[in-house]
DNA sequence: ATGGTCGGCAACCGA
């Protein structure tokens, strides 16, 4: 069986939530995980997203944060959050779809390298790792998906040079993700899309951004090493970027042959 | 180095 598998942050799932079921009508995909939805519970629009077919699960809070997982499969086991605290229930989903572990993360973008929430970011990536050693295998099928805020790589950005030491792109934030990743999990983007100049986010405040090319990679698919093996393909749908008020991100997808 | 534009939500905060 195909499984097509997308993370995008929405920024806003209440502006946006036309383009996401004309989205979904169109890509057909399996599971999508979202970021920044914006909204809490009482308004997350699960009956039209129920009937375009997708089951999910969902956690946010007023004006900030917010994630869920979309799925034509059922989602089971949905958990919220860090055992410990802080929990950020609203930028933390783990379940299972079809058999495969489904972690959808939004991580603390840091603001700035001396502000508390920098510290706060990298120690977050560092429970992230504990959470996954808590509940899984690296044996077993498993993706983690969503919003990083982090650009691992020089060609994952527009300008390295000048863009070194954002909190979204320097050594030690690379660092902190590669602790991650060395639990046993693989790049399922870059494993299939060698080249530079793959962007899933621009920023708003950049004026013609898109044109210009001032984007950045900091949307993610990883898989451990069995399960990106089955992977066939992997894109940046850079469609979504040309509709009607587009987010600043724009979904990454990867197909598993499971 | 700074500022730029959005979304939420009703003044600025966060990205």
């Amino acid at each position: 069986m195909k499984l097509t598998v997308a993370t995008y942050n929405i920024n806003s799932i209440r502006v946006r939530l036309p383009l996401l079921l004309r989205w979904l009508e169109a890509v057909h995909p399996d599971v999508v995980c979202l970021q920044e939805t914006k909204v809490q519970d009482n308004d997350f629009p699960a009956l039209e997203l129920r009937k375009a077919g997708y089951d999910m699960a969902f956690c946010g809070q007023k004006s900030y944060n917010g994630v869920a997982i979309l799925s034509r499969h059922l989602v089971r086991g949905a958990r919220f959050g860090f055992d410990s605290e802080p929990k950020d229930r609203s930028r933390l989903i783990t379940a299972t779809v079809c058999g495969i572990g489904i972690v959808n993360s939004y991580v603390p973008q840091g603001r700035s390298p001396d502000h508390e929430m920098y510290t706060y970011k990298l120690a977050w990536l560092g429970r992230l790792r504990k959470h996954l050693e808590a509940r899984f295998s690296p044996d077993e099928p498993l993706i983690w998906l969503g919003d990083f805020n982090i650009a691992p790589e020089p060609i994952d950005v527009y300008d390295p040079k000048r863009l070194s030491g954002h909190v979204c792109f320097n050594p030690q934030v690379t660092e902190a993700l590669n602790e991650v990743k060395t639990w046993g999990l693989v790049d399922v983007f870059r494993k299939h899309v060698p080249d530079e100049g793959q962007y899933s986010f621009y920023d708003y405040r950049a004026k013609d951004g898109v044109e210009r090319g001032t984007g950045w990679r900091v949307d993610h698919i990883l898989a451990t090493g069995t399960l990106a093996e089955k992977s066939s393909r992997a894109w940046i749908d850079v469609d979504l970027r040309t509709q009607e008020k587009p987010s600043d991100h724009v979904p990454v997808l990867a197909t598993f042959e499971v």
